[in-house]
DNA sequence: CTTTTCATGTAACAAGTTACATGATTTG
DNA sequence: CAAATCATGTAACTTGTTACATGAAAAG
């Protein structure tokens, strides 16, 4: 539900292809809400017949060029004002749950694996910053909050992923 | 796909009815990995006819308890040794990446929120916490660190929405 | 002239949500 | 005996994933 007002949100920028929102889901919004090729094509299709969208261009190869509606405008502050955010799932964190499935050796091991991806994750987010040409955009400007938000969450992760190996009992190595 | 695993992985503890599985996943799994009833019935359906899971007992009102197999446990534990979480989707973040549709005002507004949720949350952890009835089993023990894990991302949470308000530019009033 | 990039669309399937439907047992 | 709780199941729909299918245009 939340892809159509990603759309929205970032056709307000200026108008763009399926194949140029494809582009920018791949590298800047895949932390924060992946999608798919077919499902952006798809969703697409759905909001121009529902007027909250216009091919307002075409170009080679079938390009067409969507932009935004007055009404989808008026849709996504309606969705940004009067609706909730939904919860939403954390698989590793799921996975910590079921821990006791396996020998503490192999937990610890899955929380230095948690530990060692934040820092990964950490170094992916500076690549990503150095990398895209921040513009004087609104997209830009929050984008860069979202991407301080995303620094933060991975040294958290890394922290508490550290935090926890030291609190499974038993020595390094041996047990169950 | 994770949600068979999160049962697999509760029945691993010890037997339990779908009913019982429900309740769990109101209170301590909601935030990690929310199920609904329906689900919860049909995937206990699906893994039982899968060899995953079988009835143990029956009980009052068509009650039946479900027990791990040994192909259940063996494939829990491929799925945690060998398979990689999956990319998360976070709502909250994608709004913010979106809040260049409202005036900086309604963006401040948003992050206040965001910062005030995030305490409530916090509370809501504080109290569950104190609710569980944590026994001597994996499931309250790794349960514990998962919680801890709420904990700090819900004080990083508030700390970054916090300084998020003050980087949006202007006054307190009046602009837009 | 071959490869890469640009560009779209759809079909089949899996996962998740909402709503409906039913009824036994326990508690006050 | 009325209400709350226990207990399960399924149908319709929405969302998301994987795979297939096609072809124009640009770059080397």
């Amino acid at each position: 539900m939340s892809l159509r007002y990603a759309l929205l949100g970032i056709l307000r920028e200026g108008p763009a292809s399926g194949y140029d929102l494809m582009q920018l889901f791949k590298v800047s919004l895949h932390n924060t809400w992946p999608a798919t090729q077919s499902q952006i094509y798809t969703e697409l299709g759905k909001l121009a017949d529902a007027g909250l969208l216009s091919v307002t261009a075409r170009g080679p190869r079938g390009r067409k060029e969507y932009s935004l509606t007055d009404d989808g405008l008026a849709e996504l502050r309606r969705w940004l004002l009067e609706t909730e955010p939904e919860p939403h799932r954390n698989e590793p964190m799921l996975r910590v749950f079921l821990l006791g499935a396996l020998t503490r050796d192999q937990a610890r091991e899955y929380l230095t694996y948690l530990e060692k991806r934040a820092a990964r994750f950490t170094d992916a987010l500076e690549a990503l910053d150095a990398d895209v040409d921040w513009d004087n955009g609104d997209l830009s400007f929050y984008g860069r909050l979202a991407l301080e938000y995303g620094k933060r969450l991975q040294a958290m992760n890394g922290e508490w992923a550290a935090w926890a190996v030291t609190q499974i009992p038993g020595a390094a190595a041996g047990d169950d």
